[in-house]
DNA sequence: GGTCAAAATTGACTGTGTCAAAACTGCCCG
DNA sequence: CGGGCAGTTTTGACACAGTCAATTTTGACC
């Protein structure tokens, strides 16, 4: 089950190492992570796979190095919402944007209708070539809105 | 010339104190200071008014005070542009939105052709109550763009 | 299996922002 | 026009996220 990862890891030039390996597994099912989140992960427990793959040591350093080849090799990309820690996602290369709770913090994935970046234009670029508009939308989702504004009010 | 400054304030419900004058004034001219630029500029110089204003020591904490009481005043707004410090400009309730060079960091405004927030709706908005949609542009400025990328290629 | 560039670890350190408690000061009131 | 006090600011310690540089380890090719 490993081996597709490190297959993908080296077309892209990476050397597959145990830490590669499992920065990219830890991420699965766990979208938006933060850096510390993927750390506990991590160390305190196998990757849950059952397999054979369990986990390596994981220096603070390395996470991070991880994480910026990642990012470079476009395994994963990073997002930093405000207020917020920077955040590691498996999506990549859809363009997609975001929705983030302004009380909880949750955050969902919003596909782009255009898909491909940039999906949108400013009025005016400024002479700036431009080659990603991202979007963050802000707002409360269904659980931190208060109970009176479920409902639109009527007014 | 201070006098508007400490009327805006108060009928914002704030008292005008001179650590929130000497903020405000510093931002005239300098959108998109980050804490650090407003504590140089207010520390180690008057105003740059000529006139009586000249500036109050401010502590750094104080300085947080100021940016956060005068944001939930919308007297200013905060930007937090990934891989960057968090930024305030003086433009407020117009729903603008950036342009940011991914070389020098350089931010451009732009117009937002809505309006008024949230100017974009997403596909599915997941049940969230959507109140802002915040777009960044990334790209290169004229000044950071390679010659050869001056004119777009042109095959 | 040997070799060596690539990758990981170690430990100190920086920048940005926060907390809590004490001191100060605008501004209202008499 | 001076007292009083809630609203502000200062002080100093602290937390968090991330970075730097030097050393050690390791994956993958021969």
């Amino acid at each position: 089950m490993d081996q597709p990862v490190s297959e993908l890891l080296r077309t892209r030039g990476l050397r597959s190492t145990a830490q590669r390996r499992a920065v990219l597994t830890a991420l699965h099912g766990h979208a938006h992570s933060t850096a510390a989140e993927l750390e506990h992960r991590i160390q305190s427990a196998d990757d849950g796979s059952g397999t054979s793959g369990t986990s390596p040591r994981l220096s603070r350093q390395g996470l991070y190095n991880v994480l910026e080849d990642l990012s470079r090799a476009a395994l994963i990309r990073c997002i930093e919402p405000a207020g917020s820690p920077a955040r590691y996602e498996l999506r990549v290369g859809d363009n997609h944007h975001h929705l983030v709770c302004r009380s909880c913090g949750r955050i969902k994935d919003v596909d782009c209708s255009v898909g491909r970046a940039p999906c949108l234009e400013p009025g005016d670029d400024a002479g700036f070539s431009i080659d990603e508009a991202e979007i963050t939308w802000w707002g409360l989702c269904a659980d931190c809105r208060p109970a009176t504004a479920q409902r639109p009010p009527r007014h």
